[in-house]
DNA sequence: GCCAGACGCGTAAACGTTAACGGAACCAGG
DNA sequence: CCTGGTTCCGTTAACGTTTACGCGTCTGGC
């Protein structure tokens, strides 16, 4: 209730003790006694103290370091990713982040070796993509022992101790797919079939189950097939595409959850398909640019990479600058590319890989960048 | 290039003078020749002095005071907007930041006097809602030689010397609304009808250019009639409406830019076209979600105010902290809300609004708040 | 020649935190 | 009794900026 905050002064004042030993109990630092660390403890929460960031920095001017460890950039996703944290990063006031990179070249390799290094370098904190939440589950767990807050992205590490998670929200992603591909079919009748990387995933089962839920409340005329599993392996999610085109002669529809859309896109032109299905994809590549502008890909659900990026390292920072963690939990909106809209998020991503290219080769710190992201 | 950034001291130890003359000379404070002047600034700029924000607030510990100029809340789209900048006020790390709200009852009344009683304030930023551009820009001029940043949200007062505006991007708003009405649609031929605030707004006719253009291009069976001006005033919209619908026949859909789209409802129930009629709306607001739920409206496009917000202070307030403006201009990319995500939404903005009134009950600085939201 | 006032400049005390140093009190072993 | 080692605690110098104060020096007016 007070008008100025309250200090460490104040608590060493109203404690009749030193400055020094406030420090010392807050921080459990050693050379102060229990009592008096108990006592001082008590006072600071009556007297609401809370920690004058400007000043500890500019005091210790410790940087925090953060490991980003993420899969390297086969499509621009993870690219992106990784800018939104820079991005964010370079919003911050005190310029007191340091982010260290560590990129491992396949789903689930090199991913715990790249984890492990960013213990053993006591970083204060991670950003991961555990593409194996089981596998990375007693990592995140040990850097939770070692007081490192680890911060999961788009797919999340359940029951890890993990600080908390950011990802594209499953059901709206999965519902607002299922509408777009009810309406756009129409009143016929179909099949309509879904694939995902891998069923044992949580974010990939609940994305299906929030499809089949809308699909099966309000466009009772399309039936939904059983879910195909890709594996994100280019080779598999076509010949299953092949197969299923042949099995399913009343097929309507598809929604392809994976990266692995190219290949079924090639399925369909191979099984002269292209015209009757309609098309639904998952996140935005220059591969899949002309499908959609020829309307083959009626619609993709992108997963907003960027946005992803800069709420995970918020999250993290938030955290290691006051210690508290307000959200546990971000799912953002996913955003629909259409035809229409398409050249927006193209001139966006072409503008701000620009911007980080510039950047790199120059590093002039008074250049105005050409635009902002809605990261945050 | 050197490890440690360079100082005030730095700057006066390299010009033989004091830290105090380097101080006034890089502000421009009076007690300084001119010659000195010159040569401090000469100096800091080939150092690449930059200014340590966690210093200067620990000194002068002045609070920027930014006033926020808004609609009065009749839906709940300026109500989102002003909570999505007391978020990302909350967020900044040092709590220098004081935010004034100034609302106005309604569209045009009280604007002029909100912002004149800004000025007079000495605020040190304002961030602004121009319901009539043209009005607000000579009041915007006034602000910029006061040396008052003004960062505009929703409509852009272009030529004022504004510092910047947020906005949802007219292109893919309007793009992404006629191509779902296309492909909602469907084959048959039909007319396409398109309602807004005012043709003299730049953002609206963009709105509307940008539709027409994507509908004439992709979707050549569909007409689009002449926009609708309805100034959002509701027996305005309903009676055009009305009167829409007994000239046109073969009207097939409609795209209702404003947040008049209750009357355009009712007159489509009165005229017994609901079922016939794809209407595509804008905005989320409580009277409308029984509209989505039911499939009266396909769609609506979300405008996201949280987000306006959040990077309208963002901008605001980087400026104000370090005196760049990065990005003069920010275009957002608007969501799609349909009955299956609708859900979603719906949830997201109770969250929010149920954290703003336990905040503002108890104002409990320890309590975690349920769940952050995708503003930055 | 002297007092006012203006101007240019240096000095120093804050701001709240961290980290390092030194002292007081106590107990052990010699 | 002295030395050496704990354990606890108070003091103090940073960190970089802002702000207030005060000292010269120069000018013009009496």
């Amino acid at each position: 209730m007070s008008r100025t905050p309250t200090t460490l002064r104040d608590i060493a004042k109203a404690l009749g003790t030193s400055i020094g030993s406030v420090h010392r109990a807050l921080h459990d630092n050693p050379g102060v006694s229990q009592m008096t660390k108990a006592r001082v403890q008590q006072m600071a929460r009556t007297l609401g103290y809370r920690p004058n960031l400007a000043a500890r920095y500019l005091s210790s001017k410790k940087t925090l370091r953060v490991s980003v460890n993420t899969l390297k950039g086969t499509t621009s996703f993870w690219d992106e990713v990784r800018s939104g944290i820079r991005q964010e990063a370079a919003a911050i006031l005190l310029e007191n982040v340091e982010i260290e990179f560590r990129t491992y070249p396949r789903l689930g390799e090199g991913e715990e070796e790249s984890f492990a290094a960013a213990i053993r370098d006591k970083v204060d904190g991670i950003i991961t993509f555990p593409s194996r939440p089981q596998v990375l589950r007693s990592w995140i767990r040990r850097a939770s022992r070692a007081q490192i807050p680890v911060v999961c992205v788009a797919t999340d590490a359940p029951n890890s101790g993990r600080l908390g998670i950011v990802a594209v929200d499953t059901l709206a992603s999965g519902s607002i797919a299922a509408d777009l591909m009810g309406r756009f079919v129409g009143q016929r009748e179909g099949s309509i079939a879904i694939t995902v990387f891998d069923m044992a995933i949580t974010e990939h089962a609940e994305k299906c189950a929030a499809f089949e839920n809308t699909l099966r409340t309000f466009y009772p005329n399309l039936k939904l097939l059983k879910p195909i599993e890709d594996h994100d392996v280019e080779s598999e999610a076509y010949n299953k595409a092949r197969k299923l085109f042949e099995k399913c002669p009343d097929l309507a529809g598809i929604y392809v959850t994976t990266e692995a859309s190219i290949p079924v896109l090639h399925a369909a032109r191979d099984a002269n398909l292209q015209e009757r299905l309609t098309i639904i994809t998952t996140d935005l590549f220059s591969d899949l640019v002309p499908h959609i502008r020829c309307g083959a890909v009626a619609a993709t659900i992108y997963q907003r990479p960027r946005a992803q990026g800069g709420m995970a390292f918020r999250m993290l920072h938030e955290f290691l600058a006051e210690g508290v963690n307000r959200s546990h939990q971000v799912a953002l909106a996913p955003h629909l590319v259409m035809r229409g809209n398409l050249d927006f998020f193209l001139q966006r991503q072409s503008r701000e890989s620009a911007g980080e290219k510039k950047e790199k080769a120059e590093q002039p710190p008074e250049t105005t960048r050409a635009m902002a992201e809605d990261v945050v």
